[in-house]
DNA sequence: GACCTTTGTATTAGCGCTACTACAATCAGG
DNA sequence: CCTGATTGTAGTAGCGCTAATACAAAGGTC
């Protein structure tokens, strides 16, 4: 911690006054007068007196910090998260613990640990695995503030999302009201136990009286544009060749559309291309990408809101609520069908 | 921070054992049989216990835990230092307080002192104004352990940072090498008082023999891809227009790259582009970015060695170092000279 | 002037933990 | 069998702070 700081102490012997006393006037209590405190101030600023927050959270019982555990930063999507839910912490004297779970479900376990062990008073969470969450409901079963990132109906647990399933809804409807019969998806979500986009996709299929082509799903193994490029290069050296693909992020969809561009394939006369996100360089891509709008700082704001509140009720927290964010579909050239064009 | 947790009292009551032996016994003192470890650590999960980190924080005058503050996520290359410091802070037992200042003087100044208020053990600090650094100085000075990420070689105080001069002049003198005459900087860190990037533009003009173009350096006033275009669009619009463009990061290369496919320009036969940090899009955009590669990574890594290093020297630091790491320049399509092409 | 209030300040206890010290009980050596 | 070391456990103090309490001194009331 750098050289030792001053303390009250340090301050009182310098003024003649008990430790008591400034620890008073420096909260400005109305019990001393006013002189006394500029006295005492200007002592503690010339002293460089700084309270120890350490001290403070364990008489208080509360560290004004809290948790931020997400599953990594490549997406540049959970990035806006990030730093939304630092900003909003920050102006409501929250500290954020910061961690990354790297997808790993025992690194995430440790993270939470850790967190408690330091007595943050809530946590936020994008989980590793939307399924298994029985380490984090045991938690908020005995009252300890968490809001997760993710959506999960009946999980027990508060959470305020995107909502995923309803995204990639619009996304395949969107394409398949262009005429598409033979629809890709790029996800690797669905491996890891997270089904939101393939739901929504296969709704979507469903509901238009289209049966969905079980082959034309395809898991990247990762989630970056590189995954993306030799997903659909893969699908693409197949018998059955899709018309359009949905890929579950933008990264994919890029590494999809730099695939195309590699090949000879147009974009959109050949294959029409949806991503999900969109994060600022969908819109520059090789051809502007249709994606899907992930409205990270609506998402940010309420979850911040939401684990005050449940920090505030501290010992009997109200049950928990699942916020959805519906996301609006942003229809870039990627996707445009035939009559759409000029 | 949710409900009361276990306490050692708790523990102790449970196996009749003392507060200390309980103590000793969960931190496996060889002074404690093993039997009563046994019983100790039984009792102790049963009860759920975690050592409470604030308390011992306050006895053992250290934390274990850092402060990292950026001025930003936006610039996807921050986030993969940002990831890659949590990730070794983590390996090496700290917690990341993280904080942004979104490039504003006060904001920084109030983070560094919350977490020195929280009694961070150090610090990791990116900051806004590469040269108004009396306030890190000042903490330097008083022993404090701080290490910024961008040089700063005369400033007495530790840094770890990519030589960003070194890479602009690799990457100018590269357009250079390509005949280039007429080479466009499209950089806002100059108005921030970040001059690196400008100072190897400039330089590598001078060991050209090249005289630099005042008109042709301006300023996009942000670092978005929005902000690239816009500035493209203004430097085109000139009665002098430039034949190569060196743009401070890669969004906004990402957005010159745009305007000139809107505006018709072919890349590179019309005009180049160089970009700066080797984000991940760089290499799927319309044409692959040539790039300065940001090796985030080792960045990150020694910059985390050097603050726990100073760490251990807790009284009396040793005198403050300054590492920069050379960076590559990558070259792909978007700059190749004629020479280089089929 | 006896009594009550207000005002300014000091004292004490305690948050949960660890370091230091204390001290019985056991054991080894001469 | 006494001395001195070893072993297992407990007691005490203190990290820096706040809350609760205490208590003089001054001021107001009838």
């Amino acid at each position: 911690m750098g050289k030792p700081l001053a303390r009250l102490k340090d301050v009182a012997e310098k003024t003649g006054f008990s430790i008591n006393t400034v620890s008073l006037a420096l909260r400005d209590s109305p019990r001393i007068p006013s002189e006394t405190k500029v006295i005492i101030r200007e002592a503690a600023s010339e002293l460089n007196y700084l309270p120890n927050y350490v001290a403070k959270s364990l008489v208080n019982q509360e560290t004004k910090s809290i948790g931020l555990i997400l599953t990594d930063l490549e997406n540049p999507i959970l990035t806006h998260v990030a730093q939304a839910i630092e900003s909003h912490l920050a102006k409501a004297g929250y500290t954020t613990l910061f961690a990354t779970s790297n997808n790993n479900l025992e690194v995430e376990t440790r993270m939470i640990e850790t967190f408690r062990s330091r007595r943050a008073d809530g946590m936020l969470i994008f989980p590793t695995n939307h399924n298994r969450l029985d380490h984090i409901r045991a938690l908020r079963q005995r009252n300890y503030p968490i809001v997760l990132l993710v959506g999960s109906s009946d999980s027990g647990i508060d959470a305020v999302s995107m909502n995923e399933q309803m995204g990639a809804y619009k996304a395949v409807s969107h394409l398949i009201g262009n005429g598409h019969k033979a629809i890709a998806l790029i996800d690797p979500a669905p491996a890891l136990g997270n089904i939101e986009k393939r739901e929504g996709y296969l709704q979507a299929h469903a509901d238009a009286g289209l049966a969905a082509r079980p082959e034309l799903v395809i898991d990247p193994k990762g989630h970056s544009a590189e995954a993306g490029y030799w997903a659909m290069a893969s699908l693409m050296s197949r018998d059955d060749k899709p018309t359009a693909v949905f890929a579950s992020n933008d990264s994919l969809a890029l590494g999809v559309l730099r695939f195309c561009a590699q090949a000879g394939l147009r974009v959109p006369t050949d294959i029409a291309i949806v991503g999900f996100d969109n994060i600022e360089f969908a819109e520059y891509a090789v051809t502007p990408l249709t994606t899907v709008d992930y409205n990270a700082s609506r998402v940010s704001q309420l979850a911040v809101e939401r684990v005050i509140e449940l920090i505030r009720h501290r010992d009997e927290l109200p049950p928990p609520r699942n916020t959805q964010v519906t996301p609006d579909l942003v229809v870039r050239e990627s996707s445009l069908g035939l009559r759409d064009r000029g």
